[in-house]
DNA sequence: TTAACGTTTGTCCGTTCGGTCAAAATTCTG
DNA sequence: CAGAATTTTGACCGAACGGACAAACGTTAA
């Protein structure tokens, strides 16, 4: 086996590797795929361009390289929706954490849009496979609690969209949200504001017989 | 005056600057700015590029002129709430209209994501004086429906976002919304399930007392 | 008809881009 | 310490990029 890069098993190997991501998800969130150089990602890196060819042997690599370990984070949260919870503390939670992932990972968030808003060229596999199962997989979860009426009945994709549009926002949008709060309200509390928001508007949204 | 352009005389060049501002909004939109090519416009507008940088001399010069024309038709939704109107019906009928505008005019929508996403470099003035004046004068109008116990008690500023995200949603993140629905669900009529759970979502989230 | 003005094009330029390569420097292993 | 393997670098390449320019082509109105 011809291996274009060496086998992982070197500490450095490890090391740099970790390194590159980090400055390529400061770099790719920032600008897009096509809007990042390499040159950027080498310099953020604190390396030459050819080195951290080294490692990558091309730009996409990098790229792909990022989503594949950013998507179990990602989609953690949602994962954890239990269906023997109660609906409210259940969906309360995914929201709060979701939000706290707009918080934590905005970069991440900003990963994740960029490649969306353009067509998905590189990850509709992953949209199409995992992450379509797992929403399937809690859409059935919902249902039983519309069922059980414990939850309002309505549209349980459109719910999750709804909690992934509402939440993301904070991270994606972050630069118009603070524009429009203007300095005194735009400063850290802001998260906490939308965290009280979005619970009561779920939450009074989703009352059965609503 | 010594004009670069020459001063918006004839025909042709008004008609020509129309070609161009079109193909560039489907080719902005679908790649970001720096992720499109003069090229690519030109081609898309059917002229060769020396020809198109004729009518705008660099390529920020069609981005700004997109983005300027494009800020009124977005904004005018959320100029339309009356404060004189019934609060229900106001709020309902600003969400279906956001939402028709996602289905109808998707480029737009991703147009101004691409630029948010990446820090609004060009566009920053306009989201912190017309976009933050509107929002501004909006907030006031739900304070006093809050006030009046029309709507329920909550914070204004966050239910205007929570608007923007879900119904731009389904413009920008496009693509995913129809790889989680699948081909069955995924088809048109995925507007009307969204403004109804929507619909739902808010009116139900915002009755006085929640 | 012709001169002025508006429009279009082929060609070219300097820069930046993604990526290669051979050689040098470093680290690892016996 | 020696030699092998790994890591780093400077120099370089072709393609694509944003943009400039003069010449050619159309159009129009005196």
């Amino acid at each position: 086996m011809d291996e274009a890069v060496p086998r992982r098993r070197t500490r450095i190997q490890a090391e740099k590797r970790e390194v590159i991501l980090g400055a390529a998800l400061e770099v790719f969130s920032a600008h897009g795929f096509r809007g990042a150089t390499i040159d950027q990602i080498a310099e953020a890196a604190g390396m030459s361009k050819p080195n951290l060819l080294y490692y990558f042997r091309r730009k996409e690599d990098i790229h792909t390289a990022l989503i594949q370990r950013l998507l179990d984070t990602w989609l953690a949260p949602l994962r954890e929706m239990d269906a023997a919870g109660d609906p409210v503390t259940e969906l309360r939670s995914y929201i709060r954490r979701k939000l706290e992932m707009a918080r934590d990972f905005p970069r991440e968030s900003r990963l994740f849009a960029n490649e969306i808003l353009q067509g998905a060229p590189r990850i509709m596999p992953l949209l199409e496979g995992e992450l379509k199962d797992l929403v399937d997989e809690k859409v059935v979860v919902l249902r039983g609690w519309m069922r059980a009426g414990r939850i309002a009945r309505t549209d349980p994709w459109h719910l999750i969209f709804a909690i992934w549009a509402t939440t993301q926002h904070y991270a994606d949008f972050d630069v118009q949200v603070r524009a429009v709060l203007g300095p005194d309200r735009g400063g850290d509390g802001r998260f906490e504001d939308a965290a009280r928001f979005l619970e009561q508007l779920f939450v009074n949204g989703l009352k059965p017989g609503g």
